[in-house]
DNA sequence: TTTCGTATACATGTATACATAAATCAGGAC
DNA sequence: GTCCTGATTTATGTATACATGTATACGAAA
């Protein structure tokens, strides 16, 4: 096991919540898990913090992020301003291989939708939405707002099944893209995004 | 020399442009100067490539991060969009304190414009109108952003002295700010964040 | 001349061992 | 019973040494 690849099985672990928020992430119980020294754990703790996943102290340790509500409510508030600007500016700039790139993760996507692991559908459909916006460091910003949601998600939502309203979100969003209608697109995705926070928010309240 | 005290180092060096874009940095070499081992620099490293200052390639060490044209022009598109937003949010909800705290940022700016380490003062005055809109994650984002501007500024730009035009735009700005008029301080903002971007890139052209 | 393969040098990646700082807990004073 | 103090334990931080991988230079073949 190599430093990266620590931090990839890492990542995936906080994803899909078998490490939650908060948790403490002791090197040498890490170490002893991945069969190496410490080292390379510190390496992927490192690139971890750097993703935004966990946060690390010096001198005492690295946790898990664990955001608070109003945390979380800026996460979606810069969200829906990051996503709505890259698929405004992507619909006015999308040819068609956009719009067929756009239906065929959608489709995807939809027939993903409840099974395990359908978040990767979930997000190459966002993805192929902002791809022709061309603003390579914008989509890696939304990534990582997104990673700290799904970590939230994952850890208090598990129960969670909206996925008949998403697809019908997706699917107009997706419309009004392959019209080129920016406005429509982006006040729907809008909807999209505040609807998450809000089923999020109400579970955190507990 | 600790790991964190030579990153801050670093960070100093390469937003001063004492290292320049694209420059690789060996960690032998680093160890020699700051007269330790290897690996408080790796840590080091790590650490700045979480604030995007360098990017470590695995196996092939650690490089200044140098963008192109177009990267540049994106990143300074994201400052607007980031900046403006949170400059409209800070106007709707300022209060009496933080029209004064951004006058009184302002005015120090002011005397620092010109002066070497005037980016520090210019800096102070932006998160001052920002602060009032309690977005500290955006705020994060926003000075991640300056930074990665602001180091390639240090290195093809040593020159430039438009501080007349700076300092009028900031009193617009502040005087926009401490009337409540969110839109007129957004748009003097969008020209400021603009007239960043035109004189970077016409640099660059050589 | 160009291109591919190989050998050498060099930088990075990791393991082990030690130093240091933080957290914990026992003991005692108030 | 509570709070402070100091020793113990534990975890993190760093140095040294070794292993691994990459870049470069040289030479041979097409």
């Amino acid at each position: 096991m190599t430093a990266p690849q620590i931090a990839t099985t890492l990542r995936a672990d906080i994803l899909a919540g078998r490490i939650t928020p908060g948790e403490a992430l002791q090197q040498e119980d890490l170490a002893a898990r991945f069969g190496v020294s410490r080292i390379p754990v510190r390496d992927a703790l490192q690139q971890l913090a750097a993703a935004r996943l966990v946060e690390v102290v010096p001198g005492r340790g690295a946790r898990v992020v664990r955001l608070t509500r109003d945390e979380l409510a800026e996460v979606f508030e810069l969200r829906r301003l990051l996503e709505c600007n890259a698929l405004r500016r992507a619909t006015t700039r999308a040819k068609a291989a956009d719009h067929e790139a756009v239906d065929h993760a959608r489709q995807q996507s939809d027939l993903e939708a409840g099974r395990p692991g359908w978040q990767a559908g979930d997000w190459a459909f966002h993805a192929a939405l902002y791809a022709a916006a061309n603003h390579p460091r914008q989509i890696a910003m939304i990534a990582e707002l997104r990673d700290t949601c799904q970590m939230h998600i994952a850890a208090y939502d598990r129960l969670s099944d909206d996925t008949p309203r998403w697809l019908a979100d997706h699917q107009a969003i997706s419309a009004a893209f392959c019209a080129g209608d920016a406005d429509a697109a982006a006040s729907r995705l809008a909807k999209h995004i505040m609807a998450a926070r809000d089923r999020l928010l109400t579970l955190l309240a507990d």
